[in-house]
DNA sequence: TATGGGGGGGTTTTT
DNA sequence: CCCCCCCATA
């Protein structure tokens, strides 16, 4: 019966098996604990606790279902059905379902995506009619997320002279009344956002005590994965229901908090020893995951951050493979490096393309991986997780729209979508005079559509024809949706509406990508209601909408089970790990990001989100980046990432370091360096691109036409002379791109590894590795 | 009201 | 480079 405990360390097995009251779990990458989390709750349960009374928090739902299977696998599969385990997002979507009536919300409101909230706020500022310039709908979201996350409702914003000042500061003194419009509209729609999901939940908590009072009494043991990275309205719910029993236990690691951006607060892990009394703390410090190099390459980067919590990550795992290093001349030499590098792993190792994952900072990174990937002499399979996900594509949006309707007729973002696709002569106009009267009369569009007869708006006949048609159809839809199960209401509407038939019209390979979309879309319907009615769990459409809104795109299923490499931003990875992993992109301005290199603390979460990629890898880590890359359609001068700088040397390998940078223009010695800002440095020939097929648009997944050989065997290394001197000794005077002239002071390291220890004029001492740094001999 | 071209603006990360 | 919005035109 505990056999399971004996599979765990000393601390592992002293933070499952310790019971009641506060306690926190400081896990280091790859410590193991999401396996202690796992026997945790098995033994808690085996220990008599039911499932029903444990709340368990995970950051995706794709770990929520691992770990519940876990669980079952121990304690029985029925048993581990009863636990409430999930995100924050979907744990409190369905409670305020049930309790949502209680702030006035029916329990089929919509969840209103980014996108459905930029919308609308873009409408209101139009509305309103405030100057689009000064008021960017995706700024003012961000701000309002923000007060959100923080608990700051409109009323407390009103009451905030610090925040009303600040807005004026910034040219922006509606911003109150815009918050005040968007919170409105959303209540009238029966919709909620993101933050909605939270913030109302604390609204539901703090005004209704016997709804507090209730959950708190089921749920007595509450487990929170991530803490790190909630925010302070997930800290809020947390602390209220757990507050009666105090069983709570939170897992996470300071060094992997990297979403400050959207609103967490690493001060909740940090304080957590402050906010409740007599709190156990366990520490997870030895590494099962990576090899030695990988978990010192990585301490010694994460070292450099002053906000952290004390624990040592240590391994006992052999020293294994250096991290390698990779200097490419572009972003499309790159991708072919990783591309060579992935398939000589195949070839030599017999890995899996499963084993493999690549890793970037920002989305946009993915193209020159994609060409390259799809290129004929490599064709290897992809999978691209995030990005424009699957249930944000148009075609789809637009599919789920007319679901959305049916659930809830309020749902005007919905309604928006669909009232003129496809076409049905019904324009901007028209949707104008409606969304004036729905809010003259304090109705919804739909409303008021149902109720045409009765208020005069001032539309000519033709119009109002079409609306009713327009009205008589969903009607029809919600009578026919009220005998058929999600997908056969899916299948049914694509075809009255004839969504697909337009999609085919135009016939170019966007069109014909979109029309396979949307085929997707009812087979992944069809995949929900089968499995749903396999557990004999919920299987109607408004839980299939709910699914869709709160899916990560983690949590997609794959398409068929041909190995594919994954590529993912470096924040999705979280969590995950890969044998092989190749982090690529690694330049100043793109990692660590021109927008977060202002203050102390963007540049340690940087720094932190580094730290979380190189410790994705198992057995081995790449690090590479390149000298120029197009960005915004234009050719940039890069220069390798501090971070690379950043790891302690004896962890590192330089790979091919005789290649040459491309061939530099000779105005580079001129003066020019100091003030030009990089982005106007511009004087390289354009690289030439390889031939590459165009790209069929949005298939995040690629899977190689078979029977292809495959294999450039020998590297494409551009071998040349190199421009910038090495032979450096001390004494030189020097001329580096970006710090200018410099009197070299020291010098230590030897072969690849040579560092030289440089006065420079405008930046003072600094110490270089002259494989990186760009030097040239003055005298 | 539909459509397409032009112009302007923006890419950090996501539930 | 790519996406979105607006405007002019039919």
């Amino acid at each position: 019966m505990d056999k399971y405990l004996e599979n765990l360390n000393e601390s592992q097995r002293a933070a499952v098996v310790h019971k009641n009251g506060p306690m926190i779990i400081i896990a280091g990458a790859g410590s193991g604990k999401t396996r202690v989390l796992t026997y945790r709750i098995a033994h808690l349960m085996n220990g008599g606790v039911d499932a029903f009374n444990i709340l368990s928090l995970t950051f995706t739902n794709k770990a929520a279902r691992e770990m519940k299977e876990r669980i079952g696998q121990v304690v029985g599969t029925s048993e581990a059905k009863n636990l409430w385990m999930g995100t924050f997002h979907s744990v409190f979507a369905r409670i305020l379902r049930s309790e949502g009536h209680n702030l006035g919300f029916p329990s089929n409101f919509t969840i209103y995506d980014s996108q459905d909230s930029v919308r609308l706020i873009g409408s209101i500022i139009k509305e309103m009619q405030l100057d689009k310039e000064l008021y960017k709908a995706k700024q003012v979201l961000s701000r309002i997320s923000s007060f959100k996350n923080s608990l700051i409702t409109v009323k407390a914003y009103y009451n905030n002279p610090d925040l009303i000042e600040s807005d004026k500061m910034t040219q922006r003194p509606k911003m109150g009344e815009i918050y005040n419009q968007y919170v409105e509209r959303c209540f009238k729609a029966g919709a909620m956002d993101f933050d909605d999901l939270l913030l109302r939940t604390n609204e539901l908590l703090t005004r209704f005590p016997e709804v507090l009072s209730r959950y708190q009494d089921r749920f007595k043991y509450i487990l929170v994965d991530e803490y790190q990275d909630t925010n302070h309205s997930q800290y809020l719910i947390v602390r209220a229901l757990a507050d009666r029993f105090q069983n709570i236990c939170v897992v996470g690691d300071d060094s992997q908090s990297i979403y400050a951006f959207r609103g967490a607060n690493i001060q909740n892990i940090l304080n957590f020893q402050n906010n409740y009394d007599d709190v156990k703390i366990f520490k997870l410090e030895q590494n099962y995951r990576s090899s030695n190099n990988i978990v010192e390459a990585a301490n010694s980067v994460i070292e450099k951050n002053k906000t952290k919590l004390d624990k040592e990550v240590w391994t006992d795992n052999k020293d294994g493979e250096l991290v390698k290093v990779k200097r490419n001349a572009t972003e499309v030499k790159e991708a072919q490096f990783v591309a060579q590098s992935i398939l000589q792993h195949v070839e030599e190792n017999e890995i899996s393309l499963n084993d493999v994952a690549i890793l970037y900072r920002t989305n946009s990174q993915t193209r020159a991986i994609e060409d390259v990937f799809r290129h004929r002499n490599y064709n290897i399979d992809y999978v691209i997780y995030g990005g424009l996900s699957f249930y944000q594509r148009k075609e789809i949006k637009d599919v789920i729209s007319y679901l959305r309707i049916l659930i809830n007729p309020n749902d005007e973002e919905a309604l928006k979508r669909i009232i003129n696709y496809p076409a049905r002569g019904i324009g901007a106009t028209t949707l104008d005079k409606l969304s004036v009267a729905a809010n003259h009369y304090n109705k919804s569009i739909f409303e008021l559509l149902c109720n045409l007869k009765n208020v005069d708006l001032n539309l000519n006949a033709g119009t109002k024809t079409k609306l009713i048609n327009f009205v008589t159809m969903i009607k029809h839809f919600e009578i026919e949706a009220q005998n058929k199960n999600a997908f056969e209401v899916a299948d049914f509407i694509v075809k009255q509406t004839r969504i697909v038939k337009e999609l085919e019209k135009d016939g170019t390979p966007e069109g014909i990508s979109k029309v396979e979309n949307v085929q997707e879309l009812l087979n992944a319907i069809k995949g929900f209601t089968d499995e749903q009615q396999e557990k004999k769990e919920d299987d109607s459409l408004a839980f299939f909408l709910e699914d869709a809104a709160l899916a990560s795109d983690l949590d997609k299923k794959a398409k068929d089970d041909t190995p594919k490499v994954s590529l993912m931003t470096i924040h999705m990875s979280k969590g995950l790990e890969y044998p092989y992993v190749y982090i690529i992109g690694l330049e100043e301005n793109l990692f660590p990001s021109a927008m977060s290199m202002n203050t102390r603390s963007e540049l340690e979460e940087e720094r932190r989100l580094f730290y979380v990629a190189l410790t994705r890898a198992e057995t081995q880590a790449y690090l590479s980046y390149s000298q120029n890359r197009y960005r915004w359609g234009k050719l940039v001068d890069c220069e390798p990432s501090r971070f690379i700088q950043e790891i302690d040397e004896k962890y590192l390998e330089l790979l091919s370091p005789r290649i040459a940078p491309i061939a530099q223009n000779k105005f580079l010695n001129e003066d020019i360096f100091g003030s030009v800002p990089q982005d106007k440095i511009r004087f390289k020939k354009p690289i030439q691109r390889p031939p590459i097929k165009k790209k069929p648009s949005v298939r995040a997944e690629f899977t190689a036409p078979k029977n292809l050989k495959r294999v450039p065997k020998n590297p494409t290394a551009n071998a040349g002379p190199n421009l910038f001197d090495t032979n450096i000794n001390v004494g030189n005077i020097v001329e580096h791109l970006k710090f200018g002239k410099g009197k070299v002071i020291g010098m230590e390291g030897g072969g690849a590894n040579k560092k030289a220890e440089i006065q420079f004029a405008s930046v003072g001492i600094k110490k270089l590795l002259l494989q990186f740094a760009k030097l040239k001999i003055i005298s």
